[in-house]
DNA sequence: CCAAAAGTGTTCATAATACACCCATGC
DNA sequence: GCATGGGTGTATTATGAACACTTTTGG
């Protein structure tokens, strides 16, 4: 940002002592759904190393490096650390800032939404997490249970405010589906994939079964007719009649 | 939050100084839409009276009392403390947090967006503020311009990055006026109003004029018939036919 | 009577849903 | 051939926009 300031400006900045005032700390926290190997929905879980919580379950991200970097690029720069995925698909879901959400001071929680594919993330746990996993989200009457091949973790047993954050981001992610363009971005590769394989992405997060000539008509009315996607001279072939492979033609949604 | 801690993390907590990491100050920016005298859709805006950007126009907000406050309250208490008004419509728009984007150090924004009638904003600048004033929204070749009947403010002389907040607000209100409630928040009294003057608030906001049998209709439908919205026998009497008036049952929306 | 604003009804295009049916492949 | 998933077409209903027309008031 360009600001230009006068002399008597300039006096102000210099003696302005920023720590007069009490600061919180930020944090991002950042969502990150995939679909499993049965096309579940699924969420990226850290354990952490470090108290508070330790050894509990909790969202990957952590402390804005003040100065260095916008809440964005903190964002971006915990989901590599944590994930090893550059340049994901993030995009920002909801700020939390009560002051007992944590238990050392106060800490505003910017949260993200990121989708990404299994097979592109390579879960690398920070320093400050020793394990980190894919659970599938399943519910009981209870709330909200995560699991896999290993572990069961209730809703209740994670850190912080975490449920809550994972509750607002489904939510937030069911309604998104269906006017934003968010599905492309769990597709195994955006430069050839059929119809089918994108009708499952929709099924997955709105948990619920889609007709599939429907679902193809709008799909050619709304992506392949605007010119957002092409159609492929390719088919693939697997069992049945062989399919039309698509791709989209701006690069990333 | 109830938070049952171990004596290992007693100790871990007492020893933490919250200081040793550096921390962002956090603010938040309320943009306050409201409609003027002649229904036109305005904002509301402080001139500052304090470095940075002192003499410039900005949104009303301030900073969060960390520790005594969510930033949901601190929104709430800065617009009270600058309009007078208490438990308006407040809702979260985005949360800012560029390094450059104040002059002085990293300050993070939590933006909300505010919907409330002309009538009942009573301007009264706090201690950061010299003066306030409702101004319309305008545009030329340039971008915004706030007009009122004494200044024209250009959108490049606002403080901070606040007219990229206004345009994010603009664009949201505009989205979200379609599926939410939000414009009968902006009515002079939600227990006695007509079709009409629902129908000029979303006039104003989508900055169109709007067909109203086809409004009358889907209002009927969608509110009516629905419970969330009673018919008065009471009508009132202007020009032409008399106009049955409505309220809403679960007083605020 | 006329202007003005409220209120009713009709038509047309589009979109969401349900579902019947055909097509091309592997086995 | 036949099971399997891909792909096409049709009927139904809901929604949104355009617009003609009627009703009730004040002047």
């Amino acid at each position: 940002m360009r600001y230009q300031c006068s002399e008597e400006e300039k006096a102000f900045l210099q003696q302005y002592n920023a720590s007069l005032y009490e600061r919180p700390s930020v944090t991002t926290d950042i969502v990150v759904f995939t679909l499993d190997d049965l096309d579940r929905l699924s969420i990226l879980l850290i354990k952490r190393g470090q108290f508070p919580y330790k050894e509990k379950w909790a969202l990957p991200g952590g402390f804005l490096h003040v100065g260095k970097e916008s809440i964005d690029e903190c964002a971006n720069r915990e989901l590599k650390e944590e994930t090893g995925i550059e340049n994901a698909f993030l995009s920002q879901l909801y700020t939390f800032g009560s002051p007992d959400r944590d238990p050392r001071t106060t800490v505003i929680s910017v949260s993200y939404i990121a989708l990404i594919p299994k097979h592109r993330l390579q879960l690398c746990a920070g320093d400050d997490a020793k394990e980190a996993g894919i659970f599938q989200i399943k519910y009981d009457v209870d709330g909200m249970l995560f699991s896999n091949s290993q572990t069961t973790i209730r809703e209740s047993d994670l850190a912080f405010d975490h449920a809550n954050i994972i509750r607002i981001a489904i939510t937030r992610l069911r309604n998104r589906i269906d006017y934003e363009d968010d599905a492309f971005n769990l597709l195994k590769d955006q430069n050839e994939f059929t119809i089918s394989e994108l009708k499952k992405i929709h099924e997955t997060i709105k948990n619920k079964p889609l007709d599939l000539p429907n679902f193809r008509k709008s799909f050619l009315r709304d992506y392949v007719k605007s010119g957002k996607v092409k159609e492929l001279k390719k088919t693939i072939n697997s069992k049945g009649k062989p399919t039309k492979l698509y791709k989209l033609t701006g690069g990333d949604v």
